[in-house]
DNA sequence: AAACGCCTTGGTCGATCGCCCAGGGCGTAC
DNA sequence: GTACGCCCTGGGCGATCGACCAAGGCGTTT
């Protein structure tokens, strides 16, 4: 057996990339995430990055899918513990608040967004984490009554996401602003 | 006078340049795009690039800023003949059809999206460009009784990029599917 | 003590990057 | 016919890129 304490440290390394990673994708932009620069913040030699990942872009790929599901998969229990529909709406809403395009959690879904256009495996995970998180929605809304459920679980979520995205350069776009109108989605109780 | 046959030659080359990024933006993401692989694509050699542009980046935002103003202003005159906010929906939709996340001019917007975080005089121009056409949709919804036309006028704006994004790796998101779901938005007549 | 295994270092490879510049082609104005 | 102005070429600068590898540190197992 090889000596737990050098695994142990390596395993944190390997961490501390990742997180690293996923700063760094905000920061600079997927493909302008470097090797050399991954290390220097790490405090680690370049060597390192190719020695834990595969590749630059096998590091950046399991950082993004992995902060993104730890968030989502946060705020999942916070919607089952929603009453009403309402609040579902409300608690969509406040994570709107916290990101105004621009931060870093923002910043790293829509550079992975991006890049699972031109990667397949990306694509797969992020449709499985995005997917994940609608079905959730979705099944809130269906019990609350609110018509075709699905898609407007869908459309909540897109509608967030693009406001996140405008509010990068449109900064009146807060959350009590549009908290009125984003409410009209879930009027549809009567319908089919 | 300089030869008006060589100045006009040499707009063309830049248009050609302008029309080139622009592509190659979508491709391979907004930092991706290289002097070389412009000037292979547009035909000419690498050095006619900083010829023209004072930089790379110069030329990505003229391309982008210019390729966008020119699909919204089409736009707009088709935004006003819409008789109803129904029909002006229907025009966004029909957009949302046309575009799945991962054909080139969902890919431009998204990549400026991207760079206009980093770069203030893009963000600028950027705001300029999708103000405008809130306007345009602001004021139809207005006219047509919906209440609070600014902010669903963004909303809507935002719901559709947002749609587009998510298009890209959840295809089941058809602009039948989420129509319903989005004439929602526009029933706010009797409130506020 | 010797052998083993994992983690880590530091340097090097060829390729590519943005940008610059000396010089040539060519039509227009003197 | 000579000079001028614009367009364009091709080469070259230093910097940076992803990936690779030989060598060493060090605790654990024999």
């Amino acid at each position: 057996m090889p000596g737990p304490k050098a695994a142990d440290q390596g395993r944190e390394v390997r961490g501390r990339l990742l997180r690293v990673a996923a700063e760094l994708i905000a920061e600079r932009g997927w493909s302008a995430v470097s090797t050399r620069v991954l290390a220097e913040r790490a405090g680690v030699t370049p060597g390192l990055v190719h020695y834990h990942f595969s590749s630059v872009h096998a590091l950046l790929t399991e950082a993004a899918i992995g902060t993104m599901r730890g968030l989502v998969e946060g705020l999942g229990p916070l919607l089952e513990q929603a009453g009403t529909a309402e609040e579902a709406l409300d608690l969509m809403l406040a994570a709107l608040d916290e990101h105004d395009g621009r931060d870093p959690m923002s910043l790293l879904f829509a550079e992975t967004y991006l890049a699972a256009t031109r990667d397949e495996t990306l694509r797969r995970s992020l449709a499985e984490v995005v997917t994940a998180f609608r079905d959730r929605l979705s099944r809130r809304l269906a019990a609350q009554g609110v018509a075709a459920p699905d898609q407007t679980a869908a459309v909540v979520a897109a509608a967030i996401d693009g406001l996140m995205l405008h509010r990068a350069f449109t900064p009146g776009l807060t959350a009590p602003a549009v908290a009125p109108v984003l409410r009209r989605l879930l009027d549809g109780r009567a319908l089919t």
